[in-house]
RNA sequence: GCCGCUAUCGUCCAGGGGACUAGGACGCCGCCCUCUCACGGCGGAAACCCGGGUUCGAAUCCCGGUAGCGGUACCA
């Protein structure tokens, strides 16, 4: 079976977490099955879908990896063929138009009841309302769900088209699906209860309807609607947070695909190798940073040193990082974590007057650093072994616990109590610059006692 | 209000009539490794929403309740 998937993102701008997932499983479901997958923009919100935000979209999905085999399909494009199928319906007598407004559609209800749906007269001018039968049921066959059953008689008769002749959401969508041969329809359980609208559209017009699967909603961790009050809402924040697409893409995909537990590190080719879209959970799942962050640190340790320096570059804006990302990697989560433990190889060391007053300040840190800084003067060469012979050596002479020599050497060159390995961190710096670093740390003891 | 969806550790998943003393991962706690912070290893605390029913047997099937969520636009 050819597979035809779509993907309709409302361009707003930011890609919503969950909208990527949306998009991430349309993608793995296509990807897996040899299928098409098709884009389509919802951009016929004037005020939020600007070419701008269109752009954004295109782009959080191209960072994610989620490639497109056909479209992007604007609705917006599409209102020739959205006016000839109304035309249609309403030759057919399957809509009618009406003037009926929201207050009528309640004053139905209060006289018929709440339960049942709004059914209106024909009218020569107004908006098109779709003609709901007034028996029977329109059965929602979902991948994930099963059937959910909708009474045709609680449905209201929707507006499919404005009196200005546009049309509407649940109405171009059904039409768009149709011409772009849709088999499968993968969005999220919000559109469920829109979805008899877009069945009896349809129906009317006498064609057959897509399979749909409704995906689970993804809240924050109060459960409610994710938002920016969560941290991060959309793919752009976490891309700015430092977080790889790579380990994006393994997360959200997680939240919901319902694999087996025993292993949960993904590439994408195996992320698609293993989506059933009848295995994905039905339960609302919520977005938990902390798991992010550990997939992150797997996915960039993987990564390896050249490209983990390549993407660490073009994230801090740096250059000639590589010293620095081989003494640091299996110390980050993010890329974001990455330039605070290490900016002062380059930038000098940080001022942290709290540090300093620990561990070199009033104890005995001050001998210790003499008696390193004695030591390392004579190192040669002075690579790692070399510098961690010299300093072991202070330990040994000394009788003292490593820490009481190692720390006041790390503050003395970095500023702060915490940095990569200090003999690696030492030899990366070179002799001149960590004895002048420790000299810089011992005049500033003895001139603030 | 009405229509609908959902319900297993704090979180994400597994288990879908007996293999459950309910499994894994993140997080948390403890220990080990250790120069800080991490990484890694080992161990621990931690859950079947409630009530009925079906059945020899229910976390699992059915019904009800409750709770959460979604929809209820001449938005998408």
């Amino acid at each position: 079976m050819s597979l035809r998937v779509r993907f309709a993102p409302s361009p707003t701008g930011a890609l919503h977490i969950g909208g990527a997932r949306t998009a991430l499983y349309n993608w793995l479901l296509a990807r897996g099955h040899d299928g098409t997958l098709v884009l389509r923009i919802e951009d016929t919100d004037r005020e939020r879908s600007t070419p701008e935000n269109v752009d954004q979209i295109l782009d959080a999905l191209r960072w994610l990896n989620i490639d497109f085999d056909e479209g992007p399909i604007f609705q917006s494009e599409r209102a020739p063929r959205h006016a000839e199928a109304l035309d249609q319906l309403l030759a057919g007598g399957h809509a009618y138009r009406s003037t009926a407004t929201a207050d009528d559609v309640r004053a139905y209800k209060d006289r018929h009841g709440d339960d049942r749906g709004f059914r209106g007269d024909a009218e020569s001018a107004g908006a098109v309302r779709l003609r709901v039968p007034d028996g029977g049921e329109t059965i929602v066959h979902d991948v994930i769900r099963g059937e959910t059953r909708f009474p045709n008689a609680n449905l209201d008769d929707p507006v499919i088209a404005r009196a200005d002749g546009s049309v509407l959401y649940n109405f171009a969508v059904a039409i768009d699906d149709l011409d772009a041969g849709i088999t499968h329809v993968v969005r999220g359980e919000d559109h469920l209860s829109n979805t008899p609208k877009q069945l009896l559209v349809l129906e009317a017009l006498g064609a057959d309807a897509p399979r749909y699967a409704h995906l689970p909603l993804l809240h924050g961790p109060d459960g409610r609607k994710l938002s920016k009050r969560h941290g991060a809402a959309s793919v752009q924040e976490l891309r700015d947070g430092g977080y790889l697409p790579e380990a994006v893409d393994n997360y959200i995909a997680l939240l919901g695909a319902g694999f087996a537990a025993d292993e949960e590190f993904f590439s994408l080719p195996e992320l698609a190798e293993r989506f059933r879209l009848e295995r994905v959970s039905k339960n609302p799942a919520v977005f938990d940073e902390h798991k992010l962050r550990h997939l992150n640190g797997r996915h960039l340790r993987e990564l390896g040193t050249a490209e983990l320096t390549d993407r660490l570059e073009r994230f801090t804006g740096r250059t000639g990082l590589r010293g620095a990302v081989e003494i640091a990697a299996e110390k980050i989560q993010t890329l974001a974590d990455f330039w605070p433990l290490v900016s002062f190889l380059f930038d000098g060391p940080v001022d942290d007057p709290a540090a300093f007053d620990k561990t070199i300040g009033p104890d005995g840190g001050v001998s210790a650093l003499t008696a390193a800084r004695q030591a390392l003067a004579e190192t040669e060469p002075f690579d790692v072994s070399g510098v961690e012979g010299a300093l072991r050596g202070v330990v040994e002479r000394t009788e003292t616990k490593p820490g009481k020599v190692f720390q006041p050497v790390r503050v003395a060159v970095a500023g702060q109590t915490v940095s990569p390995g200090i003999f690696e961190t030492v030899a990366l710096l070179g002799k001149d610059e960590t004895l002048a670093r420790i000299d810089a740390a011992l005049a500033r003891a003895r001139d603030q006692p």
